[in-house]
RNA sequence: GCCCACAUAGCUCAGUGGUAGAGCACUUCCUUGGUAAGGAAGAGGUCACCGGUUCAAGCCCGGUUGUGGGCUCCA
């Protein structure tokens, strides 16, 4: 005799021990169609195993989390039986489930070819069809590890090797397919469906070391059904269609070049929006205590060598040498210099904090592969600032800046940031001690304001820990903003010091930050986020007047300087086209608002107002028009922030 | 840097060994019109670059550069 608790609180008994297919059955057929694991007190269990003790059941379906977790998870174990069967000569490595669906890393010598991911599809749905039992067994673990050794199964058997001895194994079997697996899997392969699509090709290191073998590694797609993969596929190409890249060229911003790789040729209108940008932060900045300055783009490697920076990132470090073989290199990060502007007078802990900014251009020779359009180049400009301060100012310096950064955030319509901390790197200068005062200075400081994060081990940077502000691309990539770092290590390297109140010499702590990071990659994700249709205040072109017929020309002039008298930005569209032509165009480069004038509009001094978006007009006087846009203008950009 | 794919007009793309194509954009002319494409004509190319195969290469082969998707890296 058990009794099972659903989640809802209602309890089931049965007189013996029961499995979770069974379970599901005796609430319902639909529910036992969408099963495809069970919760048992909290952990994730097989339908097929069976429960012997009183206990907390929850029937996982397939289009639950967890459920649509194991589903991939099942299609990539289904992907790579597909795999074994049409290249036996293949090694299967690992497989898991993803965001969206799944990808397994194979090893072989030969490279899979589109043509393949096409033929292991329809193998896929082959073994749907053949519907396979899958079975879980127990293994003892050197006998698993003799076992895959002896079908040329080498990385299975080092994974096995890997996992203490002793420890029970569970490997999974469906037709002549088996597979190390934590689980759990569904009762056999054909209640995967076929809601899955194969979707790219890529290499993948062994163990994600770059000292290692590449694998091949097959990414797919899988979900509850076909509705939800269209679905999925259907946001995929709009995705595609806000790229930034394509937006860059289709609104004329900035374009890239073979002679200049990695590095942004700014057109007017993106020059306009970066300056946008940069005059909002610069305002919000100094009005709370940043002063701004400005630091060489050449210094001597001495510099760089005293700093760490050379023997950490030498190599990717742009030099040049001059005639007299002094070596200067070109800044990849604006520290040094703020750190010389420091010493170069006798602080006094009265001056502490000091905030020194910059909009520096930074310049990293990046590898070839790590570009992507403006989200990483190799030269860019970081909105960069050095805060100076005591040991006991970092927690209140640390809510300055994340209140800060958040505020800046919303203003360009970010409000879910992820942020993350991440502690101290293999690579790095100072001791142990150091680090840890300066980890758990940060941290508490973290804890203090209450900001949920994550934890993103070993990722902080040479120096010290930091706190990443991450933003999300528009096919949900993750992109590395903002950033808060606490340095323990540089102001010694450097030899910056500061008289405390007690007359003696100390160190100060050094807060490196960046809100947008890197200018340029904040315009990326911005571009992506509104998918080119920027909010007024940020229009790098806000109004374009458009004259209805040509008698209208002069009248649309005087709009125009009444517009720009005002502050806004925009250009008079004089062309002797017709208005649907012009508004087709202005819209489809997103410009925010269009004023068409006419004949009647001449005769009244009024406006036709037209927003992006929408497809009715307002008329206004010309008066009234013009400050009305000057105010929502500026309302953007000034934002009340107290 | 590594794996795979790709590179044709300003843009988006077609062209699988036999004289380089389309749509949009551009220029000129006609059209002066009321809120998402009026009409006609014209101009526009070292088919990324270097080499090879071939009577003949945009197309086949090799290399280089760049781009895209991943991996590694990201001060």
């Amino acid at each position: 005799m058990l009794t099972i608790t659903l989640p809802d609180g209602s309890k089931r008994a049965f007189s013996a021990a029961i499995d979770g297919a069974a379970i599901a059955a005796s609430i319902g057929p639909r529910l036992a169609r969408a099963a495809v694991a069970v919760r048992v007190d909290g952990k994730l269990k097989d339908l097929s195993a069976s429960v012997t003790d009183d206990a907390a059941i929850e029937v996982v379906t397939r289009d639950s989390t967890d459920g649509l977790k194991i589903l991939r998870h099942d299609a990539a174990h289904v992907m790579a039986e597909a795999v074994k069967e049409l290249y036996p000569q293949t090694q299967v490595t690992i497989g898991p489930a993803i965001e969206n669906g799944f990808y397994y890393d194979f090893a072989r010598s030969e490279p899979f070819t589109p043509e393949d991911l096409a033929r292991i599809e329809a193998r896929m749905r082959e073994i749907v069809d053949r519907d396979e039992k899958i079975t879980r067994e127990e293994w003892d673990r050197d006998a698993a590890v003799a076992f895959f050794g002896e079908i040329g199964e080498h990385y299975k058997a080092e994974i096995i090797a890997g996992i203490p001895a002793g420890e029970p194994i569970s490997l999974y079997r469906q037709g002549n397919f088996i597979d190390l697996c934590r689980g759990p899997h569904l009762p056999s392969t054909g209640r995967l469906g076929k809601a899955f699509k194969l979707t790219k090709l890529a290499g993948a290191y062994w163990r994600g070391d770059s000292r290692n073998a590449m694998l091949q590694r097959i990414y797919g797609t899988a979900w509850a059904d076909q509705k939800q993969l269209d679905a999925y596929l259907t946001r995929l190409e709009e995705a595609e269609r806000r790229d930034h890249r394509r937006l860059g060229r289709q609104m004329d911003l900035f374009h890239f070049q073979d002679e200049a790789v990695g590095a942004v040729f700014w057109h007017p209108k993106g020059w306009t929006l970066f300056q946008l940008l940069v005059e909002h932060l610069r305002r919000e900045q100094q009005a709370v205590g940043y002063r701004e300055v400005n630091t060489p783009e050449l210094m001597d490697r001495s510099l760089w060598v005293a700093s760490g920076h050379w023997d950490t990132f030498g190599e990717n470090m742009f030099t040049s040498e001059t005639e007299d073989h002094r070596v200067f290199a070109i800044k990849p990060m604006n520290c040094p210099g703020h750190v010389q502007i420091f010493k170069n007078d006798l602080r006094s802990y009265r001056d502490l904090p000091l905030r020194l900014a910059e909009f520096g251009k930074v310049h990293r020779y990046e590898p070839s592969g790590a570009l992507h359009g403006l989200m990483r180049v190799r030269a860019f400009t970081q909105d960069d600032a050095h805060i100076f301060c005591t040991e006991e100012q970092i927690t209140a310096e640390t809510g300055a800046v994340c209140n800060l950064l958040l505020g800046i955030y919303r203003d360009f319509g970010f409000d879910d940031v992820v942020i993350k901390f991440a502690d101290r790197p293999e690579k790095r200068v100072g001791g142990d001690a150091v680090w840890d005062r300066a980890e758990a200075a940060l941290q508490s400081a973290m804890n203090t304001l209450g900001l949920k994060y994550s934890y993103n081990p070993g990722q902080g940077a040479f120096y010290g820990p930091k706190i990443e502000f991450v933003l999300r691309d528009a096919i949900g990539r993750e992109w590395q903003c903002g950033t808060l770092q606490v340095d323990f290590n540089l102001p010694n390297r450097l030899g910056a010091t500061y008289i405390g109140e007690d007359g003696g010499k100390h160190e100060p702590v050094l807060l490196h930050r960046a809100i947008f990071g890197s200018l340029e990659r904040f315009i990326g994700i911005l571009l992506e986020h509104y998918a080119g249709a920027l909010p007024f205040w940020l229009a790098p072109e806000q109004i374009v007047v458009a004259t209805i017929t040509s008698d209208a020309d002069e009248y649309a002039l005087r709009v125009w300087q009444a517009l720009s008298a005002a502050g806004l930005r925009g250009r008079t569209d004089l062309r002797n086209e017709k208005i649907n032509y012009k508004v087709r165009e202005h819209s489809l480069a997103k410009i925010p608002v269009i004023i068409a004038v006419g004949k009647r509009e001449m005769a009244e001094s009024t406006v036709s107002v037209r927003r992006l978006g929408r497809n009715d007009q307002e008329v206004l006087s010309l008066d009234a028009a013009v400050a009305a846009l000057g105010a929502e203008s500026s309302r953007g950009s000034r934002r009340a922030r107290h």
